[in-house]
DNA sequence: GAAAAGGTACTCGGATAAGACATGTCCGAGTCCCTAAGG
DNA sequence: CCTTAGGGACTCGGACATGTCTTATCCGAGTACCTTTTC
């Protein structure tokens, strides 16, 4: 799974955090966890495109997110950096075996590719099943202070 | 995730239908599927170190299952390609934070990474839940004709 | 003094290289079997 | 006829190219703000 993930994950969270609607520089973003700030743009373009985050451009631009955290999951997150596709793809490898006919759809009749499937499907599962807002809550409950540090790092980063 | 979990885990189940203890080549594992021999080779050989295959040199070697298959899990044979690691490594991003202290290992503390630690579990459960014995038992009651084509089908690219 | 036009700085957005990993291939080490020679 | 030494062929095992995807970077399009000029 690709490192952009995380960094989706964290700048998200992130932007829960910032009171005001007002735009978030990725530059501003980036250089919270000091992460190259062209490539966290890409990204963060990525989950504009999913509808996650929108983006204003200009000064005073940036990114926040589109939509309330309790209507954003995880899972969401993941899909839009990583792509929708299953990792396990069935290449139907059985076409090519002795008896295999090639009219016939082996992702839905090979049971080896419905056990994968299944186990992706728990997955997914676990992730749309945290949204991120109840992230968010998890972290104020456990550590108070990380709101207001998120806050004023990031205000100190845009100076 | 790499395409050679497929390929481990039909190979694997077409060896559970070879009758006697013998070993099978590679190559005929391979010309059952139409695989590159060699590359298959390479997979076959992760799967002898990680102790599910156990392989014999010289003529009338090859590869066969090292145990029963009912102590043969799915997430055996996918670990055994993929290796044992996480899809998503945490990478500890929060270190970089304004707030991060490099003393704390923060794939323990970071929730993120707990988030996608549980929805990784539960993908592996699902998975280890489900051992070759009860693929084979699934496909047999299905398809009944598949354990003798298989049997037929590497018989023939034995000759 | 107020308004408007122009310039400037800042932001996203997509097109463009570099590196890492999975994929694919090749040849050598080891083993067994078959053959043939000798007792 | 039985034993034994030798040769040959077959198999795994790891080292060596290739392709593709992730990672990383750069420059252009667009927008808001600020300055300056004009009424």
């Amino acid at each position: 799974m690709g490192e952009g993930v995380e960094w989706a994950l964290h700048t998200c969270l992130n932007l829960t955090w910032v009171e005001d609607g007002r735009p978030v520089p990725a530059a501003v973003l980036a250089g919270y966890f000091k992460l190259p700030p062209a490539y966290l743009n890409k990204q963060l373009q990525a989950l504009a495109r999913a509808g996650i985050v929108s983006s204003v451009p200009g000064p005073r631009g940036g990114f926040q997110l589109a939509r309330d955290p309790r209507k954003i999951t995880v899972l969401d997150v993941v899909v839009a950096i990583e792509g929708a596709e299953d990792a396990f793809q069935c290449a139907q490898i059985l076409r090519d075996a002795p008896d295999g006919e090639p009219g016939i759809d082996y992702r839905e009749t090979c049971v080896i590719s419905q056990v994968m499937r299944k186990a992706e499907l728990a997955w997914r599962a676990e992730l749309a099943a945290q949204t991120l807002a109840d992230v968010k809550a998890t972290v104020e409950s456990r550590f108070p202070a990380v709101p207001g540090q998120t806050r004023q790092g990031l205000h100190s980063l845009r100076a």
